[in-house]
DNA sequence: GTCTATATAGGGATAGAC
DNA sequence: GTCTATCCCTATATAGAC
């Protein structure tokens, strides 16, 4: 990627992928139908015709570029240390503070399981599932480095993506990101050592 | 509710609270904002006239009467049997029995863990509020004459309601209902005796 | 009460000047 | 590359005939 090092200040033209991070948050914001193109407008301080210049493809290709970034992002950030660090243990903990710094302490809310629920779910069902199958299965395997039998492994990796998920829903849904911090403690207690 | 007994055959012209679950469908199907009055027609088979005969606020206030029609079966069939049933782990059987029928055995989504996702919950917060507030509630009672302490009761009320919604989400992704049977079968093995 | 027709607004998307 | 103006469509909602 041949960019030079500051990205512009949020309004006044952004670059391509300095918009990407905005567009996000008005999908987050929105949900994928609720978002706008005013509203992408408004939050990149791009007009139309430039948003379509970058993608042709029009909201459908925004929201898919905004998922491929997402799943870059965790593909550094969390599955490659599950994966890779020498010590499976490091690899549970640099999840955990991945996600919690991710998610905002449990104030910003997952937008691919977003899209999992919404109308728009068989658009990105292919990158939706492939997301959260990575993220399983780099986790299944640290989980049995860290010493759990195969098969248990799978399942306790299945079951922590599906608290964090439901740790955002209902963080949400009671408008308090406590139940996404306790729900992560609880998590790192049970299976850090 | 002065209502004979059949209610309509789902096509031509059912009355206003046969409509009600087909318009939930509709809703669950494609989003609060994805659900479009077309599609609700068609769904219902009443007209947009009738629609707006039945529910002058329009697509708000059907949802609005869904979300209360849901709270009231889960009024019924989950939370009372909770709160009163003289036997504890018989509340708690009932609510994993009455969610696993509810949710399809995982292929149906919750309406209310999507409205609290989407853009338009603030519309609905109080009533999305309310209606896991209660649930939550009425579970950390039955798990407190289970014989937990207090504490202990209210966090893992909360821990198994997040798992039910995480598992929603993460059967959807996967596209595979089989994350929430499995989820729910676990949840039984660990809070039934 | 139920429908058809219509009003009005805003959606996504494109064309063309600059 | 970026904007403004515009196209066409579908959305929600309403009016009025029946």
């Amino acid at each position: 990627m041949p960019r030079a090092a500051a990205t512009s200040q949020k309004h006044s033209a952004p670059s391509r992928d300095a918009a990407l991070p905005l567009i996000a948050e008005v999908f987050r914001l929105h949900g994928y139908e609720g978002a706008s193109l005013s509203q992408l407008t408004e939050a990149t301080g791009l007009g139309k015709g430039s948003l379509y210049n970058f993608f042709p493809g029009g909201k459908e290709q925004m929201a898919a570029e905004v998922i491929a970034e997402i799943d870059g992002w965790f593909e550094r950030n969390v599955f490659a240390p599950l994966r890779d660090s020498a010590d499976s243990c490091e690899g549970l903990r640099r999840m955990f503070d991945a996600t919690e710094q991710y998610f905002h302490s449990g104030r910003r809310v997952c937008l691919v399981g977003m899209l999992a629920l919404g109308s728009s779910r068989d658009l990105f069902a292919k990158q939706v599932h492939g997301y959260f199958e990575r993220w399983r299965s780099a986790l299944a395997s640290a989980l049995q480095r860290a010493g759990g039998e195969r098969a248990e492994a799978g399942r306790a990796a299945e079951a922590i993506l599906l608290e964090i998920q439901g740790a955002l829903v209902l963080a949400r849904a009671a408008d308090d990101p406590g139940v996404f911090t306790r729900t992560l403690k609880r998590l790192r207690q049970n299976h850090i050592p």
